[in-house]
DNA sequence: TTTTAGCACTCATCAAGGAAGAGTGCTAAT
DNA sequence: ATTAGCACTCTTCCTTGATGAGTGCTAAAA
């Protein structure tokens, strides 16, 4: 495809993106100080066309892009990117006072992260808290609440605080509590909590032979995990104003996917597996059932310690620079976040 | 209003909340057993348009219910059920098992309150927390996890486990803060955390000389609690598909106003200040930019200790009998949840 | 006095037709 | 390779007229 086609082809995505409304041979001739005539933009067009990047609602109308298309021009999008002098955010070196200010909890980080996307894509944003599985562990807490339930809390070294209450028949004093959970922190403070599960019970058994192994089922039992993290979303109304999401049913089916956190978890997990920004456009979502949907996702955290994601949803002629841009930023802060503001000891 | 009168009002409002068209004068005759022909049923309408009952969307369509008729249609109704000898739930027994085997945590028994209502009202079903204010202290624990931040965990009587992690210049070493920890809740067990907040500061300068100054600002700190409550929200996708809602800007707004949590915790606690059901109809909602919709709201909780509220949000046509007693229903169970099985020791 | 039948009237909805306009594909000339 | 021209296709919009649901009013019946 040389690079006459590709001007034209830019053209039209960037003009549907615009208006959602099928683009004409003439609007081409128009708008592209190529001087070209419509004809010459048709014979483009069909060719185009043949290739399956673009088509038409009906014969006499204009041409819209299709996934295919956006595939591509999301391809040279981030090319384009790339190449540009990486500028440093100029606000990064007020980074610092921002969060003192605004920011207790990485929950609130979190939510922050997911009303800047909104704000500045239109659309629906998402952040993800870090993976439970991956997550470093930093503190364990045991607190015997009544007769038979403690409560367990997790610090995490990303900042992220989990607590839950577990059962047993009987429940030791609470000296023996704060025994087993200073066993775990000492043997298991650093490590990922997946792995921790795995090698859990033979380090238990085989170095705490004080311990009773009803203790031992108490710590195992404390540093059990949710399968998924907590999702934060905001902008979801947002989805209402496109055009393309005018039918009902379709709608409907959209926000009943968002709605569903551990699908949406699930779904945001398994895109962001690896550093840096993925994109999924149309039908490649046909898994999660957003279909008429493009997701862009990508992950925040260190390179050797990828905590969470964060990600925009919208329709497929979203507007991916712009989209793109903003992810990365918020991805750059929120990693700053996490290293610097909510690290362990700063 | 005589009796006929009335029986045929019903008739159209029970109409409408099915169908969703405005109901013509033979329908009703048809529809009705009073044998009435259709020219006096058109005189009934008149009457019942006159005292702002029904209403046309145009001249010569059939009448639709206005907010006042649903006014009186609610008052009715709970009336009729009020009357209804209370059957006792018969599931109630089975409530324990069901406890024991799903839930450990007072969050995943609201989530589900909420996900029961949407399932059997097919709207949008909403779930809060307890007030932050009301809930009564069970257990604090300060847990110091760096060099300036401290861990605040909070137990309060109903189960809920709230953490939040707070800064200082420089923060005292553990065992001052158990000790801190141990007068909070020496003092103030059993208080609701509201009064706590007024008697606070001149309790612990009173009683607890031994403290530095410093101290007693992180025990006044650790109280803090947020002014909200978590929401749990359930099938909000629900509402896609109700015809009331098929103008976008209509229902982008409902959403906005639902996505918001902090407003909806707001109205949901003005709506629930005295034990009970509470309905606000329409433009009763106007205040909080749900004037299409009705909300439909319940306490929870014992009759002394109300904790939190659950509701329902639909349109104006929601069908009320049905909202409502799903409503009571769910909010029996919860209150025994939170009486039986969450209480501090059983 | 209440109820009803009858009738004129209003208005939404639907289908059919026609004009306008946007856009295409093809062909022949440049 | 590009372009002008032209026929053709569809959508969109407007009009028209028919249909039908529903009303309000009036006068007669109960």
């Amino acid at each position: 495809m040389d690079s006459r086609n590709q001007r034209i082809l830019d053209c039209i995505i960037e003009q549907y993106i615009d208006t959602a409304e099928p683009i004409g041979s003439r609007a081409i001739s128009k708008q592209l100080d190529l001087s070209l005539s419509a004809a010459t933009i048709r014979n483009v067009m069909a060719d185009l066309t043949e290739m399956g990047l673009l088509c038409q609602p009906h014969t006499s109308a204009g041409r819209i892009p299709t996934d295919l298309a956006y595939r591509y021009y999301v391809q040279k999008t981030v090319a384009l990117l790339a190449q540009q002098p990486q500028k440093v955010d100029p606000q990064e070196a007020s980074y610092t006072d921002e969060f003192a200010r605004r920011y207790q909890r990485l929950e609130d980080v979190l939510q922050d992260a997911a009303d800047e996307l909104t704000a500045s894509t239109h659309c629906t944003g998402l952040a993800l808290g870090p993976r439970p599985s991956t997550s470093k562990l930093k503190r364990v807490e045991l607190i015997g609440i009544s007769q038979t339930q403690v409560l367990v809390v997790l610090v995490t070294q990303a900042g992220l605080v989990k607590n839950r209450i577990i059962s047993f028949r009987e429940c030791p004093n609470q000296e023996d509590l704060n025994k087993i959970a200073q066993i775990l922190v000492d043997h298991f403070v650093g490590l990922g909590i997946g792995e921790i599960q795995e090698s859990l019970l033979e380090t238990l058994a085989a170095e705490a032979q004080e311990l009773s192994a009803h203790a031992i089922r108490i710590g195992k039992k404390a540093l059990e995990l949710d399968a998924t993290g907590e999702v934060f979303i905001s902008g979801s109304a947002n989805l209402c104003q496109y055009p393309e999401f005018s039918d009902h049913l379709n709608l409907q089916k959209v926000y009943q996917r968002i709605e569903d956190k551990g699908q949406l978890y699930q779904m945001m997990d398994e895109l962001t597996q690896t550093e840096g920004l993925h994109i999924q456009i149309g039908d490649e979502n046909q898994k999660f059932g957003l279909q008429s949907c493009s997701v862009l996702a990508s992950t925040y955290g260190s390179h050797d310690n990828l905590l969470g994601s964060i990600g925009v949803i919208g329709p497929t002629r979203i507007n991916y620079p712009r989209v793109i841009q903003a992810i990365n930023r918020s991805s750059r802060k929120l990693s700053w976040a996490v290293g610097h503001f909510l690290s362990p000891d700063r």
